[in-house]
RNA sequence: UGGGCUAUCGCCAAGCGGUAAGGCACAGGACUUUGACUCCUGCAGUCGCUGGUUCGAAUCCAGCUAGCCCAGCCA
């Protein structure tokens, strides 16, 4: 048997080496977010990495909330977090923390750098620490509260943390390297002043720790093994790991850095979205234009599609743009098999068989998949006034055109062949009804052999069918402009959104509940969107459309 | 001469001193009850550039170039 060999990331080349070495008693990742929004495809990325790995080595994987600052957070963001987490397949509930939970070992473990001396409580303002930082290119310089005494500081420190010090007066820091090319290390902020109420813990405590501080302590007393960070995190692994050796911790976890996800033509910048939500451009943070977790869902992309896809894309160092079309071969590539195909008119036009006989109908069975016999079958109506989409027919076809034009055969999928014999006109040029004679003898599936036709087209019968509204989508950002501006917005594409009213898809569909999806032949994968669709009126979403290599 | 990181096909991405995997996209062809799907075929004489080490370099060394990140009491 042939074996497929798949190369190991570097994040799993690190592990797989600590695990040999015996580095860590147990492989623990974790997906860290701060509740203060939704979910995207990227946060995608970091999770499924997380918890694949965690599975990978026997492992635990960790969702921990990462609230150390309250001013930006909300208790309302931590539920739709677990719920987009979930809906990827993660149990998110097994191993469900909060940064904030930690606030006591936190003040514990500065209280302890103070002791060593490693810390130290200082009164410059916000204005004044940021001159004393230095530039990029020039050192700074000690704070002249540097050198206050460990007794001193455990005092200031304790007076912060009892309310005695005005929001913004006092902060603490560690004691590392002013002169530091690194500006992480020119004497961080561990501790800050602020009396704002914090969703898990109230009003209990009004100094609250650094992200910088606080997650390297958040990882270890989980007994994280490997951090998993974005590359901008690289500059603050020397400060990490200051902290955790300071703090002295058995099994210091390990900072690594990976790439994140950008992918072409959609929008992950938080602002921005908020924005377009703001003015109503979108329709709420659940649009299925967007890429966030909860309007990929509704739009009908699988979580399996979004595995694949993260499989696909991989995981390095190297800053890199996705094209969106990979995104799509995994839609595609998800649904194929597991969605059964149906017919859905979008543009209709009626079709007449003059020589079948007025009021009679029969009902074909056609297979719901022809590449997947477990899908099973249905059937479908068929009788004399039919609809067939707009571009099936032609007056004066192009070379290639093997669909409908006066004179010429096509086959009407699962049904017979038709002959095309005259058409009706309105006063404006538009084509109103085709005329059309079947031959009985090719009925689908009557092993008929007499003869064969280019083209096969799909069709609804009228009096059958259900009138119901499509949307399609385009990529929201205009595929022919830079993808931002100087300024940072983006340059929007006008037809992101088309609305089609009057469609007609089988009859079959009257049932379709919301998130429920099939694909339309040659329009590609839809979903019944959960937002707007009622039994009365279905409005489905276009999920991908299909690739066409027809060319006019 | 601030610090850190990255550079392999249009886009992802393997490669870890032994002579450029794979996928997406694209182009041809076969097949077809939708022009989809499936199946074939093609697609980097070369790894940002220049030198060096070596029998042998995308892989090691040196220098250079380009891009990204960092001066929140954000994460």
């Amino acid at each position: 048997m042939e074996q497929e060999v798949i190369s190991k990331n570097f994040i799993e080349q690190i592990i797989e080496k600590d695990i040999e070495e015996g580095v860590y008693p147990k492989i623990v990742t974790r997906f860290p977010p701060e509740p203060n929004g939704y979910l995207h495809i990227g946060h995608a990325k970091s999770i499924l990495l997380n918890y694949g790995l965690a599975q990978k080595y026997n492992g635990t994987f960790h969702l921990r909330f990462d609230d150390t600052n309250p001013m930006k957070e909300k208790a309302e963001y931590v539920d739709s977090m677990i719920r987009d987490i979930e809906w990827l397949g993660v149990d998110a509930k097994e191993h469900l923390y909060f940064a904030s939970d930690y606030f006591d070992q936190m003040y514990e473990a500065a209280v302890k750098l103070i002791k060593k001396g490693k810390a130290y409580v200082c009164d410059l303002s916000p204005e004044e620490i940021r001159e004393y930082r230095g530039t990029l290119k020039e050192p700074g310089k000690d704070s002249p509260y540097r050198n206050r005494t460990v007794e001193e500081n455990l005092q200031l420190f304790e007076d912060m943390k009892n309310g005695k010090v005005e929001d913004g007066k006092k902060v603490l820091r560690a004691k590392i390297d002013m002169a530091s090319g690194n500006i992480n290390m020119r004497d961080p902020i561990l501790y800050r002043v602020a009396r704002v109420e914090h969703h898990n813990t109230k009003d209990k405590w009004c100094i609250y720790p650094m992200y910088d501080f606080a997650h390297p302590i958040e990882d270890a007393i989980e007994g994280v093994s490997h951090s998993i960070c974005t590359l901008e995190f690289e500059d603050h692994r020397p400060l990490y790991e200051w902290v955790v050796n300071e703090l002295e911790y058995e099994h210091p976890p390990k900072q690594i850095e990976f790439a994140k996800l950008y992918l072409d033509h959609v929008i992950t910048g938080k602002r921005y979205i908020k924005k377009l939500v703001d003015e109503k451009i979108v329709d709420g943070w659940d649009d299925p234009r967007l890429v966030s977790l909860s309007g990929l869902r509704r739009r009908g992309v699988t979580k399996d599609a979004i595995k694949m896809f993260m499989e696909l894309v991989g995981v390095s160092k190297s800053h890199s743009t996705v094209d969106y079309a990979m995104f799509e071969y995994c839609i595609r590539e998800d649904l194929k098999l597991k969605r059964p195909r149906m017919m859905a008119v979008l543009d209709p036009i009626k079709v007449v068989i003059t020589n079948y006989p007025e009021g009679e109908v029969e009902y074909l069975e056609v297979e719901n998949n022809q590449e997947n016999e477990e899908m099973g079958k249905r059937t479908v109506p068929f009788c004399r006034e039919l609809y067939i989409e707009r571009e099936d027919f032609m007056e004066e076809p192009p070379k290639k055109y093997y669909r409908f034009f006066p004179g010429n055969e096509v086959r009407l999928k699962n049904a017979y062949f038709l002959k095309c014999n005259d058409y009706i006109k309105d006063e404006n040029g538009v084509v109103t009804e085709i005329h059309c004679t079947y031959d009985k003898e090719t009925k689908s599936g009557s092993g008929f052999t007499g003869r064969k036709v280019k083209g096969t087209i799909h069709w609804v019968a009228a009096p059958f069918a259900i009138k119901a509204e499509v949307r399609l989508y385009e990529n929201l950002v205009d595929e022919n402009a830079e993808q931002s501006n100087e300024d940072g917005s983006y340059n929007l594409n006008p037809n992101s959104l088309t609305v089609l009213k009057n469609c007609y898809v089988e009859p079959n569909l009257k049932d379709a509940k919301p998130l429920d999806s099939f694909q339309f032949l040659r329009h590609g994968y839809f979903c019944v969107d959960e937002k707007d669709s009622t039994p009365e009126h279905l409005v489905f979403n276009r999920i991908v459309s299909m690739k066409s290599s027809y060319k006019k």
